[in-house]
DNA sequence: ATCAAAATGTTTACACTGTCAACTATTTTA
DNA sequence: TAAAATAGTTGACAGTGTAAACATTTTGAT
């Protein structure tokens, strides 16, 4: 009647040998026979429950796109005073505290979006939790819809660029002076305030022309 | 004496039938067996130039950064009044016109970068451009040589972070209002220009703290 | 010009991958 | 309880990167 609870439903179990075979082998590393031997089962047992490697990949994205639209929500509704910037801080923590996570979302080349439309639809979300507090933060402008979604593409672009920069290793051969490279994250939170903050409705003015 | 230019240098013609086998089917799609059988030889011959895949994938990459450097170069001193804006114009605009270089360069899992030396050295080349440009447009400055690697990280992160959401062909998903897709880009650079116009000095008083 | 050495290419072989097809065992349902 | 759906196994195939052994060509020193 109910489903079972029997050992561990193997789908779970691939999923969960998936990731950590990810943890030690990185996303490149992952291949069905590793999750099956790891599983001890035959190495065609997972296909039973994904159709393919990808279904699988996508199926651990779209469950780090939902931890990760958690987090920025819980995160930004605990400091009221503040969410936008609680929000920016909280992306780019989760991306240094949790980077195979990270790098699984906006670093790994996505499956086919057509054939995994929840992978999508979680993505999504944690983008729309940005702009809906811009909207709400922009209430009282003329033009607050478009305005949110530019803002959010500002912040988005500038917070996910920082992320994958330091991401990629790549800071550590550019020969910084003393303290920029931990400093950046917080030069950055304050360039994206003040870029903000500056007003800009002459670039909404200009690009309404009729 | 000379090295004979016998019909086409194998390695030359190795790394042109690979990118276009890229150009083709993507990066993971590119296999050493391809561009064998592309040239007519045999499966092993490349090895003969290229000792593995990610060496002659790493050559490949390390063009890439040549080609880009010297365009942001280029670009930057034919407009002498704008220096810097036209460079982040020329950035926007290279991924657009060439995204299977930019997503080679950006978008693509580095090789181990020890055994790539001078991939990075190219690599960095092409962010120095934008470090010493900004060092000069700073030279009044008192942090003038910090204040340009946090600017010059600022810029190189929301830049690359837009290229690469626009190269992830995610916008699409997002049902952004009218327009906003292709203005996003000029507006990101206006919003980049205000948060360098406005004085940030009090982030260096507040950082240099003895 | 000769001859050894270095370079360049080919063939064969191995271990690995994703996934299809056929088969078996188990569980659910009618 | 028989039939049907589900879950798992085994075996195969075409593809991969690359190591090893071999053959050929080019080059450099005598």
């Amino acid at each position: 009647m109910t489903k079972v609870i029997n050992e561990l439903n193997l789908k779970e179990a691939c999923i969960q040998a998936a990731r950590e075979v990810i943890a030690e082998h990185g996303v490149e590393g992952l291949s069905m026979r590793d999750v099956a031997r790891k599983l001890a089962i035959s190495h065609q047992a997972p296909y039973r429950h994904f159709p393919s490697r990808d279904h699988l990949l996508a199926e651990i994205m779209r469950r780090c796109f939902e931890d990760f639209a958690e987090f920025l929500d819980q995160t930004s509704k605990a400091h009221p005073a503040d969410e936008l910037g609680a929000m920016g801080l909280a992306y780019l923590q989760y991306a240094d505290q949790k980077p195979l996570e990270y790098r699984l979302m906006f670093g790994t080349p996505w499956p086919e979006p057509a054939d995994h439309p929840d992978l999508v639809k979680h993505a999504v979300h944690a983008f729309d939790l940005l702009r809906k507090n811009l909207l709400t933060r922009n209430s009282d402008h003329p033009n607050a819809k478009k305005r949110s979604e530019f803002q959010a593409l500002f912040i988005w672009s500038s917070l996910h660029g920082l992320a994958s920069i330091k991401h990629a290793n790549v800071m550590q051969h550019l020969v910084l002076s003393n303290g920029v490279e931990n400093q950046a994250q917080d030069f950055m939170l304050e360039m994206i305030d003040a870029a903000l903050v500056s007003d800009r409705d002459t670039f909404f003015e200009r690009s309404n022309a009729p």
